[in-house]
DNA sequence: GCCGTTTTCGGCCCGACTGTTTTCAGTCG
């Protein structure tokens, strides 16, 4: 069994969330913790970093000690301190950890107490009112523990980005009607554009006697009001997901911004260069002493700390602080400059929209070019096309192209790549086509040594452009499959070949971390929407702002080049 | 257990809200 790097982040947080029910010392177990969130968001591969000898130590808040037991559990998948613990402590206890209210403490009073080690028996014990007996607890904490097992029941906590939209702008909508309201904004990971968000951390600023917290608990679409107070309050809308509203005073905006955006492993890291120069940061400002000395514009905060301005996307804590400090950070790709959709299906597949209107439309957002990729023969339930249905449609566009003024359609396919790597289109139809866009729609169960064969076979063929949806993942739906994607990335680098980052809502594939890598490498990305109609066009955002994730820079992107340039991109060497 | 722009030892981010309590611990973000 390969050991991804999730499976080492787990270990960690579990051997963190024993440790900490066990009453280690505090700062021992956020070593585990950091080290665990670190591994978690690395786009290097541990275990070859492992393999090839790497110094894991140079990883931030990775030191020699955790650098040998992560190698350990690469090897075996667990390492001897979590072993002991789980003869001391089960293991279950950590997932006990994940229901909302409980922490340590209190899982540990309630297995010491009640000998409670599984949800199921967690469960049990609220229905039998024994929970209430013990100090510190009663019949609310019942009530929400109850509410908590059934969510982690429930699982996909997180929404994915485009899902949170549709809910943050009615919402914001109807809480600007507050006349006293001042600054309105959306932060937490919504802001960061992560693909999935938890919750909604809404920031506002407002005049005094201002009823915001009244408008908040009353929307209609609450299910039910978890806190309220002066400056916080939360609820939970009836979909189960959580929003959070904040009042700050204005000259705290920025600072509050700052900490309401994150992430966390972020604001620790910009807080302790605060402490380093004798300044405290916290939501109300940056101080000095008691003198606040920043804090009405997040640019202030940085400032203050000797660092440029960290666009929201970066602030995870992945060098951006580093590249800060040197004014060194990436100029990241804008939505204004993609001048081309490549990746685009019509009605002669399974798009509802014509040829014709699909132009219209990404003329409508200004573009410069298009590509018409339907799907190839082999994707049946798609309506693919055979080698005769798409000589057609190469006609078809050629005849559009010259009544068209100011926009070009270049000629493509989304062509399969079969299972044993070959293209599902004879070399006579694909060398007459501007660009093809290669993926996979069957077998997502090869091991990952044939899958990543397949994909390089494929990328063999002289007539294999851009790699679409490199993962095959579907947010909350579907896994990745199972490749090597560090290999496929130098192989893809080597032959000239692209690969795309999938906009659509449900894909965003290729996800931040491996933009990262590509770039890194300096292997080029194409951004695509994957549209099947007219709409599914604005789809480009969620992948302009997942490349901005990933550290893109319109350089690394070959659709915002003139269409010469970027043909000249295309042609394999 | 990590880490160093006064440190190789002695620190380690900061504040709000809840529930169960009579002054605060625990949890969360």
């Amino acid at each position: 069994m390969p050991v991804h790097n999730t499976d080492i982040s787990d270990v960690l947080s579990k051997t963190a969330d024993l440790l900490e029910i066990k009453g280690e010392n505090q700062f021992r177990i956020r070593a585990y913790r950091d080290a665990a969130r670190t591994i978690g968001g690395l786009s290097k591969n541990v275990a070859d970093m492992v393999d090839e000898g790497g110094d894991l130590s140079r990883l931030p808040g990775i030191g020699k000690d955790l650098a040998s037991k992560i190698a350990e559990i690469v090897k075996k998948g667990t390492f001897p301190l979590l072993q002991e613990l789980q003869k001391e402590i089960p293991g279950e206890l950590s997932i006990i950890m994940k229901v909302a209210g409980l922490g340590a403490k209190r899982v540990k009073a309630i297995y010491e107490e009640l000998g409670v080690d599984s949800l199921d028996k967690l469960k049990e014990a609220v229905e039998n009112k024994r929970i209430r007996e013990l100090e510190g607890f009663g019949e609310k904490t019942e009530q929400s523990i109850l509410e908590g097992i059934k969510r982690i029941k429930k699982g996909k906590e997180r929404l994915p980005i485009a899902a949170a939209d549709q809910i943050a702008g009615p919402f914001l909508d109807y809480l600007k009607k507050e006349k006293k309201i001042k600054d309105i904004i959306v932060a937490g990971s919504y802001r960061r554009r992560r693909q999935t968000v938890k919750d909604l951390d809404i920031l506002v600023t407002c005049s005094k006697g201002s009823k915001i917290m009244d408008r908040f608990i009353n929307y209609e679409d609450v299910g039910e009001v978890i806190s309220r107070g002066k400056t916080r309050s939360s609820i939970r809308l009836r979909s189960g997901f959580q929003v959070d509203l904040r009042v700050v005073p204005q000259v705290s905006y920025g600072s509050a911004l700052h900490y309401f955006t994150g992430s966390k492993a972020h604001n620790i890291a910009v807080r302790k260069i605060a402490v380093s120069k004798g300044l405290k940061i916290s939501e109300y400002g940056v101080f000095k002493g008691k003198k606040r000395v920043a804090g009405r514009s997040e640019e202030s905060v940085y400032k203050k700390v000797g660092l440029s301005y960290i666009e929201p996307e970066l602030r995870e804590n992945r060098g951006e602080i580093e590249a800060a400090r040197k004014k060194n950070l990436p100029d990241l790709i804008d939505l204004k400059d993609i001048r081309g959709d490549l990746h685009i299906h019509t009605n002669y597949t399974d798009g509802h929209n014509s040829l014709e209107e699909m132009a219209e439309a990404a003329q409508k957002k200004g573009y410069d070019y298009i590509a018409i990729t339907d799907h190839s023969k082999k994707v049946r339930v798609a309506g693919g096309l055979d080698e005769k249905e798409l000589a057609k449609e190469i006609k078809k566009i050629d005849k559009i192209n010259k009544e068209l003024k100011s926009i070009v359609i270049l000629k493509g396919v989304e062509v399969d790549i079969l299972e044993d790597g070959s293209l599902d289109l004879s070399e006579d139809i694909l060398k007459d086509l501007d660009l093809t866009v290669c993926a996979i729609h069957s077998k997502f169960n090869l091991t990952s040594q044939k899958q990543t064969e397949r994909i390089i076979r494929a990328m063999d063929n002289p007539n294999f452009n851009i790699l679409a949806h490199p993962t095959g993942r579907r947010i909350n739906e579907r896994e990745p499959y199972d490749i090597d994607m560090d290999k496929i990335m130098k192989e893809a680098k080597k032959r000239g070949c692209i690969l795309e980052l999938n906009s659509h809502r449900d894909r965003l594939d290729l996800d931040d971390v491996h933009c990262k890598a590509a770039k890194d490498i300096g292997l080029k990305i194409a951004i695509s929407t994957d549209s099947h109609s007219r709409g599914d066009l604005d789809f480009i955002k969620f992948g302009v702002s997942q490349a901005r994730r990933g550290w893109i820079e319109a350089a690394d992107v070959i659709n915002t080049r003139s269409l010469r340039e970027f043909k000249k991109i295309l042609k394999r060497k």
